[in-house]
DNA sequence: TTGAAAGCGCTAACAT
DNA sequence: ATGTTAGCGCTTTCAA
């Protein structure tokens, strides 16, 4: 492997040493002549240097490289916020890559292990573990997207999921439906699961409503979840007294529900209510379109890009937590009941 | 900053030198005596040393990573081939990540840049610009995803555009359909659509039908174009007499024209068949589920990481092209037409 | 099997 | 404003 151009051919050309050659290229603005830049950057052109950035960050100690991690790079809802970062992070001047987890914690340790060895300056990231100290460990800047209860001195963004929750199971209340289940899951983010789960509880004896535990499904955040969903409610026999809303845990499980749910002939909006969370592109195309909460993913993204920045300039400052509202959409896969209860 | 510590320290804690040190951190198996190996490795974990990957990528000029780059992160067409690349890249000992260029030439250029300054092994791409001559000359192994007939040579995975879009035309026509329209882009993609373009011109040619170029429509292949796409027909003013179905490029064009045409009271499945092409996850959810020829993401994905680490064995190899042929997924927006013509 | 020495290409600190 | 000198932490010869 024939070895690129370094520094010292530039030097050479332009009759200058080594260091007026890394003035000009490094960003870090030492004073270098007029007549010196110039003769430095038509040797860079007429050489086609490039500069070996792994060489830079060895001495440097900085990377300009930011690590986005997230758990599913093929939902929006992920690939959005990710987006989001990535604006905001390349104004700042750093190069944004994302690392897919795909839920799996071996996968997430490889990660781990790159920003172990000093490829980053910072990451932004949804975790799987729920191990925060060995996070905290990495020895890099970073933001958690999405409510971690327990991670106390670390800078978190997320949306403000048991209001969020709430408001979804008062628009099915306040629509009249009284025997409103809940699909989550307990599996592989417990954490987000709790919040959901208690926000339900909380609501439901709030209302006087008496919890049927049979209407709690747990399955996962996921199309096969939405699937499983539909299996265990029609196994249920008489669901549809048992039955008339379902708040699930997000969207993708929502419409995969629907899905299931009309190819069992029956009819969402209108035999049963369902709501989702995030509204993913796919919420407004299906039919019936989905109603569901919001999560502000522009925001939320903007905020980790923001919050990391701010920890990159001083590590040192207190940990800041931004949990974001969620926003009801209203589409067509509630229907309206009459109650008096 | 206090530095990380080095194997200079494992080394003296291991009472064994530096070269050592390397030979057991490194998977290039010199020769180490197992009692100094487990030293070593006992000396590794009680300073919670890693190595810093900088370093040894810059004498080894091996990084071990690989680089996806994809025109859109959130478009799940591109987030699976992505996944599907990263499964077969990662089980061959590389750490993957991915750069989202949002279709963005300065943004695509960002990312050259970090593969020109060292920092991967690989690329995988699909590419904005046109100027394979600068992708060729990126200094490491690159595959191209998606059919760039000027890319003779240079790795290449795609689909075989042509021979899908036959399949769609010839489904239509065996469904009684007879008046064809087509919508694809001329910009941005030039390459795409002219293959679309050419088999569509070809199909008809040989069909005997009399072309009709106010039903050829020329919109980008994105929701914004599924719109556009409608308002056009729509203002053909008689356009029952003149269309009765129309190939979509791709399906977020294609859902997006489903959606339009319903708010317009058109029934897309009765009035106007269409078809779509690339079968993401939202074509079976949308109403009526959607018609399309499905590209095989995880091969194509797969396939290109198995090329790019041909590539990557002996740079020095005749470069390949791999095309898969794409499958008619038969969903509702297509019409059974009495057709005897 | 092991160690010593020489860099990989760059930036940082200290000259001048 | 510029050059000189040391490294950053690792791998790679080359010897032993």
């Amino acid at each position: 492997m024939k070895t690129k151009t370094s520094i010292i051919e530039v030097a050479r050309l332009a009759g200058v040493s080594k260091s007026t050659v890394s003035r000009v290229i490094s960003d870090a603005g030492g004073s270098v002549s007029a007549d010196a830049e110039s003769r430095v950057q038509a040797a860079i052109r007429e050489l086609g240097y490039t500069r070996n950035s792994l060489a830079a960050g060895l001495r440097s100690q900085k990377t300009w490289m930011v690590l986005v991690m997230v758990p599913d790079i093929a939902n929006p809802f992920w690939s959005e916020i990710a987006r989001a970062a990535q604006d905001r992070l390349e104004a700042a001047g750093n190069s944004i890559v994302v690392g897919n987890t795909d839920w799996d914690e071996k996968r997430e340790a490889r990660y781990f292990d790159l920003v172990r060895s000093c490829r980053f300056d910072g990451l932004v990231l949804n975790s799987v573990t729920d191990d925060i100290k060995m996070i905290q460990d990495l020895g890099v800047p970073v933001v958690l997207v999405g409510e971690r209860a327990e991670a106390q001195d670390i800078d978190t963004v997320g949306t403000d999921t048991s209001t969020a929750t709430r408001l979804a199971l008062e628009y099915l209340w306040a629509t009249g439906h009284r025997r409103i289940g809940l699909a989550t899951s307990e599996h592989g983010s417990e954490r987000f699961l709790s919040l959901r789960r208690r926000a339900y509880d909380d609501f439901i004896a709030e209302k006087g409503v008496a919890p049927d535990p049979g209407i709690i499904f747990s399955v996962k955040l996921s199309e096969e979840g939405g699937r499983e969903l539909v299996r265990e409610l029609l196994a249920l026999g008489n669901w549809q007294d048992r039955v008339d809303a379902i708040f699930c845990g997000n969207d993708i499980l929502a419409i995969a529900a629907i899905n299931a749910l009309r190819d069992a002939g029956v009819e969402v909006g209108r035999d049963i209510s369902l709501v989702g969370m995030d509204d993913i592109p796919a919420a407004a195309h299906i039919f019936p379109a989905l109603t569901t909460v919001r999560k502000p993913r522009s925001l939320i993204g903007g905020a980790a890009a923001e919050l990391l920045l701010a920890r990159m300039r001083d590590p040192g400052r207190p940990s800041e937590k931004h949990l974001f509202p969620g926003e009801l959409i209203i589409r067509g896969s509630v229907a309206e009941r009459q109650n008096n209860t």
